[in-house]
DNA sequence: GTATTATAATGGAATTGTTCTAAGATAGTG
DNA sequence: CACTATCTTAGAACAATTCCATTATAATAC
């Protein structure tokens, strides 16, 4: 359920921004608000379509490198065979089911407690830091007990 | 300069597993020997070519995907574009220049440090963990010095 | 409101990284 | 040294993503 609320928020934020508000990213960006599912290009397109039959997947990602770039949603790297995107930009880590590959949040700073080697330290200047877990989620585990 | 005591080394630990060790594979094999540059399959591809103008892609990707099968090697998931490859399977980080892309290796155990929240805790039963920091290296500081 | 214009949407072609396939070649075995 | 399972090869197929030219349209100015 989209409320009047939210829509008035997304339309507010990219007004008279040099962004053209079209129906079609209005509906990517309703899509994504929100989203903790770290949907594919192709999971917003088979979206979209169900309200825009006709739209195209150049639409689709035309529109998520236009977020990327003004920084509303990030590229999520973990995946080796698609790009996932995550509208919540915040600092943050991610846990991966290696049965299902569904991608959980984990909202916890690490990085007084990440402390880089000094040689590291010595040649990189660092700039920030993401972690991968791995492990199996409930509802696969579920699954594998009833098998 | 590879040693004869290297290529003894490779040729034992393949011998009779299996494992056919035809010149091509010998090549790969020692290419990412010790090799800590995260090559991609082109990279591999390009460096074989030198000894092996007739080696096809196809022979780089079976003869990764053998090795990976039988742990000698791991897939790294940090560049979107293409898979590196990693012949140091021992638990690691990784370090990446946001600038050149280069990839350096972290040999730090950070499990006990990356405590997960209680309620990801109890939905996952959790495998591993991988770091992945972002910096600038000395390299891409010092042209940009310069520049 | 209407005209203007810069920007977006579209379908399809192109590109890139990777996988598959069928035929011929060869390492390892007996 | 012959046999056979496995590998190598070239090229086709594939999937994700990017590019391109044309048409459409949101935002702006009138």
């Amino acid at each position: 359920m989209i409320t009047r609320g939210v829509m008035h928020k997304i339309i507010h934020k990219y007004k008279g921004q040099g962004f053209k508000l079209t129906p079609q990213r209005l509906a990517i960006i309703k899509f994504l608000d929100g989203n903790t599912s770290h949907p594919t290009a192709d999971d917003i397109y088979t979206d979209i379509k169900k309200t825009y039959p006709t739209v195209s997947f150049a639409t689709v990602y035309n529109t998520i490198e236009a977020l990327c770039k003004r920084g509303e949603i990030a590229e999520v790297t973990i995946d080796p065979v698609r790009k996932h995107f995550d509208p919540d930009t915040s600092p943050h880590h991610h846990i991966i089911c290696t049965s299902c590959n569904s991608i959980g949040d984990i909202h916890v700073d690490y990085s007084d407690v990440l402390r880089l080697p000094a040689h590291i330290r010595r040649e990189y200047s660092l700039a920030g830091n993401h972690v991968d877990f791995y492990g199996i989620c409930k509802t696969c585990r579920d699954l594998n007990t009833k098998a």
